[in-house]
Order: structure tokens, then C-alpha cells, then sequence
RNA sequence: GGCGGCAUAGCCAAGUGGUAAGGCGGAGGUCUGCAAAACCUCUAUUCCCCGGUUCAAAUCCGGGUGCCGCCUCCA
């Protein structure tokens, strides 16, 4: 089945066709980088990174840019509070976010550039529009001139009359011609402090929207295929960045543009106000770890609201263990089963329902459901010993393969050792039972759950895991 | 006020006309000295409520109720 991807624009699901066959150029709306991300920003991340790394897993060559909005209101704001300048607040944000990617099994974008490093770009675009008829200056300030772009509001399939309807307008905007133009350049004002360019548009700093019609075009063309991102920035923040690309250009902009759904906590709104209002590094502080939260990020499907609970984290804990434990176990398979052929079937059934719900607008609660599948029948050859070495290194291979795509095992590597007095205690319990001392071998693996160790005796002999 | 989305078991969550995926949790069983892991069986006669269309509806239509969102720089 061909892949089929839900277009905001159209509002319908339609089958993938990249501009340039077998190659793929798509550009997602990074953060603003003036503090740590929330796990909502995350939900957004990691769907993108299931859609690079399922174009991948297809054989699409992907080439990704993610911009750093690193000038804005809030940016200037905080670093002012701070007393830093804004490179060097901005800075310690973004390596923040890289290092949250990191935890979360996030693959990195092939560019992720930053906004204050494209003033020149963002300028000679504006000046295209004012060629154009589609920009006008007042007081320094640049507008987008929206009565000249007919074609506004068809992403968020917004009628340019109803906007006005509950237009908050805010009272330094009298000055444009419509209240529903929007900024593309601000003058300089006292409150930017040391934070302005000199250009040809005069001293100010660049609007939010145009930096990432700049950056989209610079990298990918005037012309690309995908562009994601939340769904709060259909609008207006893509329907702007549609207006400035294609109002520049004259030609069309994206293809396909995919958002993902907002997360909730608990069933309700994540507000700081609720109390519900949760970082990455808030999870990870409370000892769970980047892949479990992957986990939970992923196995919704991405235009769902997603209802984030801790019983939730908790079961996802649970089931990545299973899909880990799962892999454990075929590695340290050491039997050759009487086998009666029936892996294969088994094989081409996950396959089949792997690609089929990803293949359909990226089902992942679809994919999920094939894995376990494989998971449960295949385990199921191995503990009736009809599973033999060879269909063994091929179930392997195919859970390796759908994890280039989950990618849930990204942590297994950092299993912590058992210290010595671990090992020792998992030594003295093997005696103890050598000798059918149970009482003392019960006492010790009590001893050892104190510790946090979990020990399972294996035909192998006995492992211990951290709990 | 205008516009839109969602409502499926104890929890999470697929499924958009043909008779309810999957995960977690729970109960029982197999294996085990006992466990753990793994496997097996069971765990929604029913998909928020009320009406309608249809041979057939969780799926389509109408009306409620509840939650979430957008309406100018929030993923």
C-alpha cells in the first residue's frame, strides 16, 4: 500500500508523492529557545522524528531542517532579567533542547539553523513583497498586507472576513492598514535593548513568521514537500509563512503539511495554573527515563489528543520492558527448536501490519499493535520450543529493523552493572540453592530486592536487573 | 460571539457501514524448590445520551451532554 499522509490543507488523507523520487525535504517549526521544553513540545518532536525515520525505513533520503528561533520577545525579555546577552541565553537553551533530543531517542535534523544567523535572507524577502505590493512600511515597522494576497487563510481554511470577528487588537496596532496584517519587520524600540540589526529596512530585529520562510527556502528550495508542526501554528503562523513564501516567490510553497495534536495531562489542559505542567526533565527527575516518555509520545496517534497520566507512564514502563525483555530473550536464546515453519508467517504478518498502519497517516498505536503480535507469537514458538536458530537471528533481525523505526531500545547499552556486593549475594544465593538451602537462598534474594536488584533464574543461570 | 476536534473496558488506545486491534492492570492455569521472565485461558453482547437512515451503525444524519483547541507571534 502507498503512503498516505493527512494534508492540513486539504483536509484529506493523500497518497506521498516527493517532489524529486526518492528524496524527501521537510521542515518543522523548532522551539524558541529561552527555556526547557515541556513535554508537549516533545509530543510534536517526536512525531516527527517516527515521520524522518519511517521515510527513511521506506527509502526516501531525508534531508530535515528544524530553525532555533532564538530572537523574540521572550528571548530578549529573559535575557534582559538575567542580565546576559541573548546569544549567551539562547545558547544554553539550545544545547538544553539537543540534550533533551538525546534522552528522548530524538534522531537529530540533517540542519537545525538559528534565526539571528538569517537576518540577510529574512530582508532581501521582505523587500521581494514590498516589490510586490504585499509589504508596507510604518514607523519602521513592516506589515504584511493581507487584502493583497487572496489566497490567505486556505491552510486554516479561515475566511479573511471572520477575522476581525474576536480580533484581539492590541493597542500599538492602529498603525497598520489592517488589524489583520501581520509584522514581518519591527523597529527598533528602548525595551530591545542592545538587540537590533541595521539593514535596509532600518535599525529593528526580524517578525517570528518570516525567519522560517527564510530558513525553509535557503535550505530546501522554494518548494518542498512536508512542513509539521503543532497544530496551534496553523494558524497564523503557517498560513503567514504560506502568504510570505509564496507572495515572494509567485510559486507554490509546501505539498504536504502535517500538525500534530496537543497533549493534555490528566484529562485536562497542561497549565502551570493546573499544577499539571510538566518538563521533560520533570519525568526524568522523577526517575523515568527518555524512552519510557518516548513511549507514551509515540503510541498515540499523532492527530489524537493525547491524554498524558502517570498510570500511564507506568504502563508504558511496563510494556518497554516486555519489548526489551523480548529481545533479551532471543539473544540469549541458545535452543534449536523443532521447527515447523511457522515464524515466517508470523514475520510477514507483523510486517504486513507495521507498514499497513504506518503506511495510513502514520498509525503508531496500528504499529504497536502488530509488534506485540510478533512479540507474543513468537515467544510463544520459543517457550514450545518450535523456534529454531535460524528463524531465531531472522526474528532478530525483524525487531531490529522496526526499532530503526521506534527506536525504543536506544537505552538497553546503559544497563548498569551489578557492583561486587551484588554479584557477591547473587554468588552465595547459587550455593545456597546448590545445597537446598532455600530458606537462605529466599533471604538473600530478599536482600537483594532491598537493593533495588531483581534476580531471575534462567536455564543460563541467574541474572540480576536493576528494578 | 465565530470556527473546529474528540468521547471505545479499571487505565491508555486502534478501528469511519458488515458484527469490537494492541498495551497496562486484574483473575485463573503451565513452568519453577518458591519466584521472576515467558506462554495459555478469562477480563466491552457493546463503543457518552436520545432519536433517525440502512438488510446491517462504534462508524452515516439530527438533537443533547461533557472535554479540548483555534480566532494575530502558544508544540
Amino acid at each position: 500500500m502507498a503512503l498516505r499522509f493527512r494534508n492540513t490543507l486539504t483536509r484529506e488523507k493523500e497518497e506521498f508523492k516527493p517532489i524529486e523520487p526518492g528524496k524527501v525535504r521537510m521542515y518543522t517549526c523548532g522551539p524558541t529557545v529561552y527555556g526547557f521544553a515541556h513535554i508537549g513540545n516533545f509530543r510534536t518532536f517526536t512525531f516527527e522524528d517516527l515521520l524522518r525515520r519511517y521515510l527513511k525505513y521506506k527509502g526516501y533520503e531525508v534531508l530535515h531542517v528544524m530553525n532555533l528561533t532564538d530572537v523574540d520577545d521572550k528571548t530578549i525579555r529573559d535575557s534582559q532579567k538575567e542580565g546576559v546577552s541573548l546569544r549567551e541565553f539562547t545558547t544554553r537553551y539550545s544545547k538544553a533542547f539537543f540534550e533533551d533530543l538525546d534522552t528522548l531517542g530524538i534522531e537529530r535534523a540533517e540542519i537545525y539553523p538559528a534565526a539571528t544567523d538569517h537576518i540577510p535572507e529574512m530582508v532581501s524577502i521582505i523587500r521581494v513583497l514590498a516589490e510586490r505590493g504585499l509589504a508596507y512600511e510604518v514607523n519602521g515597522n513592516w506589515y504584511y498586507r493581507i487584502e493583497q494576497y487572496p489566497q490567505y487563510g486556505k491552510l486554516a481554511h479561515i475566511d479573511r472576513d471572520n477575522l476581525k470577528a474576536g480580533a484581539r487588537v492590541a493597542a500599538d496596532e492602529y498603525e497598520k492598514d489592517s488589524v489583520s496584517d501581520f509584522a514581518l519587520w519591527k523597529a527598533w524600540d528602548e525595551a530591545d535593548g542592545d538587540v537590533y540589526w541595521e539593514t535596509e529596512l532600518g535599525k529593528g530585529r526580524p517578525g517570528w513568521h518570516i525567519e522560517c520562510s527564510a530558513m525553509a527556502m535557503k535550505y530546501l528550495g522554494m518548494h518542498f514537500d512536508i512542513h509539521t508542526g503543532g497544530v496551534d501554528n496553523i494558524f497564523p503562523h503557517h498560513e503567514n509563512e504560506i502568504a510570505q513564501s509564496e507572495g515572494a516567490t509567485g510559486h507554490p510553497f509546501v505539498n504536504y503539511w502535517m500538525h500534530a495534536e496537543h497533549l493534555i495531562v490528566e484529562g485536562r489542559k497542561m497549565a502551570k495554573s493546573f499544577g499539571n505542567f510538566y518538563l521533560l526533565r520533570d519525568l526524568v527527575a522523577k526517575g523515568y527515563t527518555g524512552a519510557q516518555v518516548r513511549y507514551v509520545l509515540l503510541a498515540t496517534h499523532y492527530r489524537q489528543q493525547l491524554n498524558f497520566t502517570f498510570q500511564g507512564l507506568d504502563a508504558a514502563k511496563n510494556a518497554l520492558q516486555r519489548y526489551n525483555e523480548f529481545i533479551s530473550n532471543l539473544e540469549e536464546y541458545a535452543g534449536n527448536g523443532d521447527s515447523r515453519g511457522e515464524a515466517e508467517g508470523i514475520t510477514r504478518r507483523m510486517f504486513s501490519g507495521f507498514e499497513e498502519a504506518l503506511d495510513d497517516d502514520l498509525n503508531a498505536s496500528g504499529a504497536f499493535a502488530a509488534v506485540f503480535d510478533f512479540i507474543r507469537d513468537i515467544n510463544r514458538l520459543r517457550s514450545e520450543n518450535r523456534l529454531s536458530k535460524a528463524e531465531r537471528d531472522e526474528a532478530l533481525a525483524e525487531i531490529r529493523r522496526v526499532d530503526t523505526v521506534l527506536n525504543l531500545t536506544f537505552e538497553r547499552g546503559r544497563a548498569e552493572e551489578a557492583p561486587a556486593e551484588v554479584l557477591s549475594l547473587v554468588e552465595q544465593r547459587t550455593q545456597a540453592r546448590k545445597n537446598k538451602d532455600f530458606k537462605a537462598s529466599d533471604r538473600i534474594r530478599d536482600e537483594l530486592t532491598a537493593l533495588g536488584w531483581v534476580i531471575e533464574d534462567t536455564p543460563q543461570g541467574p541474572k540480576v536487573k536493576r528494578k
